[in-house]
DNA sequence: TAGTGGTCTAGACCACTCC
DNA sequence: GAGTGGTCTAGACCACTAA
C-alpha cells in the first residue's frame, strides 16, 4: 500500500486510533475510495500508520459507529453509501405494506432560482437573500399523492442541476446531488411535527382540507457535517408511522 | 467482590464479552448497583468473570453506547439514570417556550384493574389476557391540556401502585416506579403517527373534534430490554415537535 | 500515592468468504 | 487454502481523581 497522505496537520496530542480515523476518513471524503469499495484490510492499514491492529480496530470501530463504514467477515470492509432510499421505508409505513417495497414516483412540480428567505438561510447557515434553487416535488405510490415536498438548495453549489430537463430527474434526488454536484448527504436531522393540511396543500395531495398532515423538516448533512439541503415534506397522517429509540 | 449470580442461563456459543455484557445488565435491572452507584473496576469485573480486562472493556463499551453505563476517567464507572423528564422537553416545544423549563402538572384521571388487550401484551410480549394495571393520566401546564396518557402496566410488578392515593402520584411516573416496584426505566421505544382526534379526546384535551393531535406510542424498557410499560399519549399537533437525527 | 479508566501492543485462534 | 474480519489475551504505560 502506497503511503498515506496525512492530508491534515495531524496533532500528535490526539490518541493514536482518533488519528488514524481521521485519516481514513479524510481519504474517503477525498474519494480515494468510491462507495460499495472496499478499503485496504486491518493489517495493511495497521502496516502503513505503523500501529497494532487493534488500534485500526479502534479508528474502524467509530467509523462503523458512524455508519461511515460497513464490515462483513470474510470479506473486507467497505465504505457505506447511507441508503436515504430503505431509511425511507424505515420511517414511512404504508397500508398496504405486504408487497414489494417501492420507491413513490417522484414528479417536479416546480424548479425556480429565487433567493433564501431567513428561515432557509438559517437552517443552512447562509445569509439571507442568498441565492437559492428551490423545487416542490410530489411523491406518488400508484398514482396516489403520498409526499409534497419544498426542498431549498445554495445555488452555487447546485446549480448544475438547471442544466437538466426537471422530466429527468427520476425517484430520487441524492443520487442526482451526488452526479451532478459532487456532494454526498451523509446524515440529516428531522423535525416533525402535524398541522391541518391547508386548502391549496390539500388539493395536492388529494385530502379534504383540515386533514391532519405530518410535517417533516430535513436538514441534510456532508460527512463533514456542512448543512446542503433544507427541505419539508407533507403527507396525510393516516399513512404515517414514525419510530425512534430513546435512551 | 462476590461471585457473580448468573441469574440466567448463558449460551456458551455467544462471544465472552457478549456474556459478560448480558450478566451486567441483568444485575443492573436486578438493583445490584443503584443509579448513580459505582460498579466494580474493570480489574475486579474481569477477574469475577474469568476474561481478560480488554474483553470487560468491550462490553462495558456497548453498556455506554445504549447508555446505561457512563464511565468518568479517574472515577470509576457509573450506572446512568436516563433523565426522562429531560428528555420531554427535548421532544416537546411549547408556545411560550421562553420561561423556565416546567414539568407539567399530572392528574390520574382513572385508575383500574383490567386485563391486557391484544396489542397490549403483544407489546409487552405478555399473554392475552393477562392481569393489568390501568392509568388514564392528563397533564396540564398552565391548567391548558396538554398531553392525554392511556398507560398500561403488568399487574404483578406494579401492584404497589394501588396501595398509594392516586392524588399523591405527584407528575412523574417513572419514580414511583423505583420507589415503590424496584423497576427503573432505561430506555424506550417509540413510535409517533398523528389522527383527527375524537370527539371524546377533543373534550379532555379542549380541542375541536376533528384537529389534529399527535399520537405517541411508547414501550418503556428495563436495563435488560424487558419490556416494562406500554403508553399511549395524545397531545394537540400545534404543541408539538419531534426532532431526529438519521444516520 | 493508590486506584480508576484510556490507550496501546503483539501476538493468538476462530469463522467466514472466495477461489 | 489464502485472506478477511471477529474474538480474546496478558500484559504495558498514561492521564486523571481523590485522599
Amino acid at each position: 500500500m502506497s503511503p498515506l497522505p496525512t492530508s491534515t496537520k495531524l496533532d500528535h496530542r490526539l490518541p493514536r486510533y482518533h488519528r488514524v480515523r481521521e485519516a481514513l476518513s479524510a481519504e474517503i471524503a477525498a474519494w480515494r475510495w468510491k462507495p460499495e469499495e472496499a478499503i485496504p484490510s486491518e493489517t495493511e492499514i495497521a502496516e502503513a500508520h505503523r500501529v497494532s491492529i487493534g488500534t485500526v480496530r479502534k479508528a474502524i470501530d467509530s467509523l462503523v459507529a458512524d455508519g461511515v463504514l460497513e464490515r462483513f467477515q470474510g470479506k473486507g470492509t467497505f465504505v457505506r453509501r447511507p441508503d436515504f432510499q430503505s431509511s425511507f421505508f424505515r420511517f414511512f409505513r404504508f397500508a398496504n405494506v405486504d408487497g414489494p417495497v417501492r420507491v413513490p414516483v417522484s414528479r417536479i412540480l416546480k424548479r425556480e432560482v429565487t433567493t433564501m428567505s431567513a428561515a432557509v438561510a438559517a437552517a443552512l447557515k447562509l445569509e439571507v437573500g442568498a441565492a437559492a434553487l428551490r423545487f416542490s416535488r410530489l411523491r406518488l405510490i400508484d398514482e396516489r399523492p403520498l409526499v409534497l415536498e419544498d426542498i431549498w438548495l445554495p445555488y452555487e453549489r447546485f446549480k448544475a442541476l438547471l442544466a437538466i430537463d426537471t422530466r429527468e430527474f427520476g425517484d430520487l434526488l441524492y443520487p442526482l446531488y451526488e452526479q451532478y454536484c459532487g456532494v454526498m448527504v451523509a446524515s440529516a436531522q428531522e423535525t416533525l411535527s402535524a398541522e391541518a393540511v391547508s386548502a391549496k396543500n390539500a388539493r395536492l395531495l388529494a385530502l379534504v382540507a383540515g386533514e391532519p398532515v405530518i410535517v417533516i423538516e430535513r436538514v441534510a448533512l456532508s460527512a463533514d457535517r456542512q448543512p446542503l439541503e433544507w427541505r419539508q415534506s407533507r403527507g396525510p397522517a393516516s399513512e404515517f408511522r414514525y419510530q425512534v429509540e430513546i435512551r
